[in-house]
DNA sequence: ATGGTTGTTAAACAA
């Protein structure tokens, strides 16, 4: 079972890019981050024509997540307790007994600003609920664009980018008590290629210069970390025309 | 040097 996460910035303009990489058998379940489309607007039928089903919940410009699963996804769920948040950026689904939780973590702009201490709250709200979810789930994942880089080795200039936003202590650290809940980071379960990068910006040909964070991440719960055979960024679709600045992660798992 | 590019939406704003 091959579970991926993939930020899309507009899936209106990349729903192309979508379907052929799921048209190749990339992904058994796909969690989409910055759909940018209102619920009324999501491609259902072009995504049921291609064989997979789909859940979504958007909002108009910003913002906006999905999971597009081969197997019916159920118990759906877009709020949680204690975030009474009109930005869309939480989906959670369960797929052939995996329980998928999607997030388009806060961006946060700059360190310290409003936007930043609203990053800062929303992931804590977001730690209590996944560690409710772990209750009720032995087998869960938590994807997405996580908008945070976890170590230096994940920056291509960790000193250009020391305690600037995405990789700041506070937000790594915020990190941590997520993957302390005892899930793991799958891409670094295996030997992987030094400066692998999910995200490079479309400014100064960042990604013909290899200049990108790695931010999108799986996390497996134990009974997952178990099954998983290979975890890889898969840089192919960032090469095509009009790419999503982001590059979509693969984990296999032995189920 | 606070640059540069893309998407949404109509001059900014967000990333």
């Amino acid at each position: 079972m091959k579970i991926a996460t993939w930020n899309v910035n507009s899936l209106k303009v990349r729903l192309p890019h979508v379907l052929d990489w799921l048209a190749a058998g990339n992904a058994d379940v796909l969690a989409l981050q910055e759909t940018k489309l209102t619920d009324e607007a999501f491609p259902v039928a072009a995504i049921q024509e291609a064989g997979f089903h789909c859940l979504y919940s958007g909002q108009k410009t910003y913002n906006g997540v999905a999971i597009i699963a081969r197997s019916e996804p159920a118990d759906p769920l877009t709020d949680i307790a204690g975030l009474d948040d009109p930005q869309r950026r939480i989906l959670a689904a369960t797929v052939n007994g995996v329980r998928v939780i999607n997030l388009y973590v806060v961006n946060g702009s700059e360190v310290g600003s409003e936007k930043y201490g609203y990053k800062l709250g929303w992931l804590e709200k977001v730690t209590a609920f996944i560690a409710e979810e772990m209750q009720r789930h032995e087998k869960l994942v938590v994807v997405g664009d996580f908008n945070i880089a976890p170590e230096d080795r994940d920056v291509h200039d960790p000193e250009a980018w020391h305690e600037r936003i995405l990789c700041s202590t506070p937000e790594r650290e915020a990190l941590k008590k997520i993957q302390a809940l005892g899930l793991s980071d799958c891409f670094r379960l295996f030997d992987q290629p030094e400066q692998s990068f999910s995200w490079w910006d479309y400014r100064a040909a960042g990604f013909r210069r290899n200049l990108g964070l790695r931010i999108d991440l799986i996390l497996s719960s134990p009974a997952l970390t178990q099954q998983c055979t290979r975890c890889t960024i898969d840089v192919e679709p960032r090469r095509l025309e009009r790419p999503s600045d982001h590059a979509p992660v693969v984990a296999e798992f032995a189920l």
